[in-house]
DNA sequence: GATTTATAGTTTCACCTGTAACCATTTGCA
DNA sequence: TGCAAATGGTTACAGGTGAAACTATAAATC
């Protein structure tokens, strides 16, 4: 039995190392559902995105859309641009301050936006069914507590 | 006060709704451990993955390295290359069945997972630690759940 | 043993992404 | 007022990515 003289390294376990599962989870969820909407309303993930928090808060302008969405600025901009070619939203200019854009959906976005949330949700609850109430609560805390600035 | 025919819409609550949270925690997590090896390194997220990988279970093949890394094969052939390229990973042949490649970290692949190595469970222990011990066991039994198959 | 089928891995293509540079407008301040 | 600094947004560039096609080898079937 030859002794060790030599430390021996001490690779990562992947499989128990959190933020590789937080990844491999977040990615199965997320693609799972981008997979349901992508080709039926040709729309992609970042744009839904932007639809989604569009939905939720009207007359944001395109950085106040990359705050919520915590999305590159760069990146919701090409989205919109795409999402206004398509009437999906609707674009205008600031009042008294001609940087600013105010975005909103179209009636186009609000009817893809109804047909695409019940969707998600249907995958969130899909996914929550694997989980008693309890832990359901301890995930809504854990992450709070995980996201927490 | 006009009466409210128009049935509401119902926009996710994109702050409450949980794979948008999974998303944006395991993006911020993974983001900032990759911070601190790309610059030092030259090293990409999905370089470091396969390296961790390779660092666990020596002697596989560039397919069996997708599946654990749930990476696409492109992105795990093409990592390889560069891995390979720059003497991080050293690729042979196998016996008995020319199609395989065989693949180990080199001297020099270990020298850099010994650094990074370290430097990954020291995000995952800033992230833990905001945590109490109950909600770490919660957190991972919940991970268990989600991540089956 | 020859031929079909499956598998490992790479290349091509079309697209998506972030960084940096850029333009237009507004704000801060002397 | 005039001018430098900051801000909203877009464009250019240099990668990275997955799907599909492709090459080489192995396994299955006849």
């Amino acid at each position: 039995m030859t002794s060790d003289a030599v430390p021996a390294h001490a690779p990562l376990e992947l499989e128990n190392f959190l933020p590789y599962r937080l990844s491999i989870l977040s990615n199965t969820v997320s693609q799972s559902i981008a997979e349901e909407y992508t080709g039926r309303f040709e729309l992609s993930m970042t744009e839904w995105r932007v639809m989604a928090v569009l939905a939720r808060f009207a007359d944001l302008s395109a950085r106040e859309v990359a705050e919520r969405t915590r999305m590159d600025k760069v990146a919701v901009s090409r989205a919109l641009a795409r999402l206004v070619e398509a009437g999906r939203v609707d674009r205008s200019i600031h009042d008294g301050d001609k940087r600013r854009s105010v975005l909103k959906l179209s009636e186009a976005g609000w009817a893809i936006h109804d047909e695409v949330a019940p969707l998600a949700r249907e995958h969130e609850r899909e996914l929550l069914a694997r989980l008693d109430v309890a832990e359901r609560e301890q995930l809504n805390r854990i992450l709070d507590k995980l996201l927490a600035p």
